[in-house]
DNA sequence: ACTTGCTTTAGACAATGTCTATGTAGGATC
DNA sequence: GATCCTACATAGACATTGTCTAAAGCAAGT
């Protein structure tokens, strides 16, 4: 993804050795990062960047829209770099991995509008819960 | 709703001062308040009721089904004693206020199996989000 | 009323995230 | 390539939310 990286660019962005490792962290692998897992494996590269950065870069990454921030637990936000493929969530209950899912049907067809209350209504996170294979073998 | 303190006697809780305040304020706003802001009640009817107290309270009645633990933003957590009925939630993105919905459909139907990657779903939260009259027309 | 042990309390601690003041370096210009 | 301006990075204090611990308190059965 030095289209992700040329993307930016093209927004503006000053390109620093801080913000190249971030960019790389999230598309080394497509997982589900929290802030402190992509601090980590920043420092990895660049044993210097600070935890302030990371942060900061994540947020800017999440306002151009080129990452999703995912609240599936009441913990840690995690990072999403799946961001141009709309999509919803699968965790296990147990362990907390999650998995991109698509399924069918439309939400946002779902709520009638005696449902919305007056809302201007934009946008429906769906997260299905579960035990995954792992946990349930154990 | 002294149906939720029979029950909870009834399932061997002590009753206690502490205790039957929390059960009270959850009862007399059917809202969708944060541990803090419950605390904050609570303190209003027994000034000396501690923090620990509302949140261990508040654990236990989650553990009891009696009450639900919402997420909506990534701030704290909030409280929704409308638990005996299944409900998804509608958020505004500005002001965070939080209605109960029903939407029609069933989305756990609409996750196909070859969307499940061996988890067993149990269970799925939708959350709508949009813009609330108020922040509209202001 | 006594006793038992569940419950409450205050405050330390932990996890996550934000802010500030200062120093650094990207990249436009020459 | 050297200089400068300004956006960016840094360390660490601070804020918010939640959890844990040890000691004191009190509900309820006897």
């Amino acid at each position: 993804m030095s289209d992700l990286l040329e993307r930016l660019r093209g927004r503006g962005w000053r390109m620093t050795a801080q913000r190249r490792v971030v960019a790389e962290v999230l598309d080394g692998e497509h997982v589900h990062l929290t802030a402190d897992e992509v601090h980590a494996r920043a420092v990895a590269k660049l044993p210097e960047i600070s935890r302030a950065t990371v942060y900061n870069t994540l947020g800017e990454l999440v306002t151009l829209g080129e990452v999703l921030e995912v609240s599936t637990d009441q913990r840690a936000k995690r990072y999403d770099p799946n961001a141009h493929q709309p999509h919803h969530h699968l965790v296990c209950a147990q362990c907390g991995a999650i998995r991109d899912v698509h399924p069918t049907g439309n939400p946002l067809a779902d709520l009638p509008v005696t449902e919305r209350f007056g809302f201007t209504v934009s946008d429906v996170e769906v997260t299905y819960r579960g035990v995954c294979p792992n946990c349930a073998a154990a």
